[in-house]
DNA sequence: ATGTCTGGTCCCACCAGA
């Protein structure tokens, strides 16, 4: 099973660009953030015409999250549990073929200080509570999607730039540590130890061309579901093609459950 | 410091957000 997660930039704008994806890769889960789209303009049509269901929580003009799949999704929740009043589209839970999968739009958090760098913490927090839910269960899961966090040096082209920017300070660096030491695996990092694999890179100063790029789309799997690592990468190509997203598709592939 | 995109409002050029 090949799982994916892409931020689109604005599903309706980029169309052309994920459907030609969609039909080179054959991906069979694609987590897709920022839609941009409200709920009732969201492409179904062109989605099905090429296999998958879909489940999405759209929002007018910004945010946004869709789960694709060629295999059927029960949705779990559309709400990160844990502040009744956050009313953005930012996580979609659902499970496809026994796995929980988590697609998840973290807050980008600048400018820093203010409301919206707490905003991002306050939901990290919210995640780590629900992430260790979900250890508790033993469930296999993967938290997925734009975590819009730096993990390490190794994933940005240039750490000095960012040291006060809300991807890379100390407590949001900790926070993904934290996850990972509370089991989670970060499977592209594990894939490639020591290679800088970017996922994204900004529209300003031809940051492509110069592989000016940071890794902050992620991957992470439960215990449970580790040993089912076979593969993965980032499709660097497609921020290449015309009217691209600024994001690239990053992709891992579990082999099949043989013990269940 | 700058730079580039999208969507939305409102009239065609701006703004917010990333």
């Amino acid at each position: 099973m090949k799982v994916a997660t892409y931020n689109i930039n604005g599903i309706n704008a980029r169309l052309p660009v994920l459907l030609r994806w969609l039909a080179e890769e054959s991906p069979d889960v694609v987590c897709l953030q920022e839609l941009k789209s409200p709920q009732e303009r969201f492409p179904l049509k062109e989605i099905s015409d090429l296999g998958y269901h879909a489940i999405w929580h759209g929002q007018k003009s910004w945010n946004g999250v869709a789960v694709l799949s060629k295999y059927k999704i029960e949705e779990v929740t559309r709400v990160l549990p844990g502040d009744p009043e956050d009313n953005q589209s930012r996580y979609l839970e659902v499970i496809i073929q026994n796995v929980v999968i988590c697609c998840i739009y973290l807050p980008n958090g600048n400018p820093l200080p203010g409301a919206k760098y707490e905003y991002k913490l306050n939901w990290i927090e919210r995640l780590t509570k629900r992430s260790k839910t979900l250890l508790q269960m033993n469930a296999p899961a993967i938290l997925i999607g734009d975590f819009n966090i730096i993990p390490e040096e190794i994933d940005t082209y240039k750490p000095e730039k960012y040291i006060d920017d809300a991807l890379f300070t100390k407590e949001v660096k900790e926070a993904f540590s934290l996850l990972l030491k509370d089991g989670w695996q970060d499977a592209i990092r594990t894939l490639f130890p020591d290679k800088e694999v970017y996922t994204f890179w900004d529209y300003f100063r031809q940051a492509y061309g110069r592989n000016a790029g940071l890794r902050i789309d992620h991957i992470l799997l439960s215990p449970s579901i580790q040993d089912r690592l076979t593969q993965g990468g980032i499709d660097r190509d497609v921020r290449g093609w015309e009217k691209s997203s600024d994001h690239a598709p990053t992709w891992i592939r579990l082999n099949n459950n043989t013990n269940g």
